[in-house]
DNA sequence: CGATCATATAACCCACGGGTTATGGGTTAA
DNA sequence: TTAACCCATAACCCGTGGGTTATATGATCG
């Protein structure tokens, strides 16, 4: 069995949580947002998403800028890598996704 | 805050297990392979075993197959459809993973 | 300066997950 | 048919994770 890179644990360990997979979400939507912005419709209190983004943060997936009293938050998904590898690496699934590709590379050239 | 599809939650709860994440691997490598040779060099007893494999099982990426008195378990990649698309929505990265992809599609060509 | 706001941390609770041993049911071997 | 084997399930233990409330710290507003 094969050892895995800690970062790709923390990757998992930290979406494993769909909480945590919203709040990421929304950072990729919304761009940068306090602390209190996620809180609002999380349905959780203010301690737990504190408590969430920190998780989030210590698996590289966001970054928080404290700005005067507020911190803002956003998404890193350049750390989403490990994750792109390791699926591509154990999934015969890309023969599949490749059949698209062509118009997908067309697209492109436009 | 979105729902996710339960599927997602499934998968993602499964590999969220560096010891799940390693039997997917070793059946997506070495094929169909029963309970006792899994168990084998998983540093974990055979009932562990099993009870991964049910929670892989139960989030489709894996199917048992009985023969007479054993299981023989196999991978099923493309139960890995749901995170790939995930990925691919929240990830700007693919543009980067684009570039080396005419290569790859020589290669299919060959 | 005093009050309020924004956030992180502490302290705590409880449910769940991953491990174990024990066991039962079904299958092959002797 | 008796014994050994393969596997799943049951029953249990315990650490951890996600939730809460309370609080400390720092920043802004009046």
């Amino acid at each position: 069995m094969t050892i895995s890179p800690p970062n790709r644990d923390l990757i998992f360990r930290a979406f494993a949580d769909p909480t945590r997979r919203a709040l990421f979400e929304r950072l990729c939507r919304d761009g940068a947002l306090t602390v209190h912005a996620l809180t609002e419709g999380a349905a959780i209190s203010q301690p737990a998403v504190s408590k969430h983004l920190a998780v989030l943060k210590s698996a590289g997936l966001v970054h928080g800028r404290v700005q005067g009293r507020e911190t803002r938050y956003h998404a890193e998904p350049m750390a989403l890598a490990p994750l792109t590898d390791w699926l591509a690496h154990y999934s015969s699934f890309w023969d599949h996704k490749l059949d698209g590709l062509g118009d997908l590379l067309k697209r492109m050239d436009q």
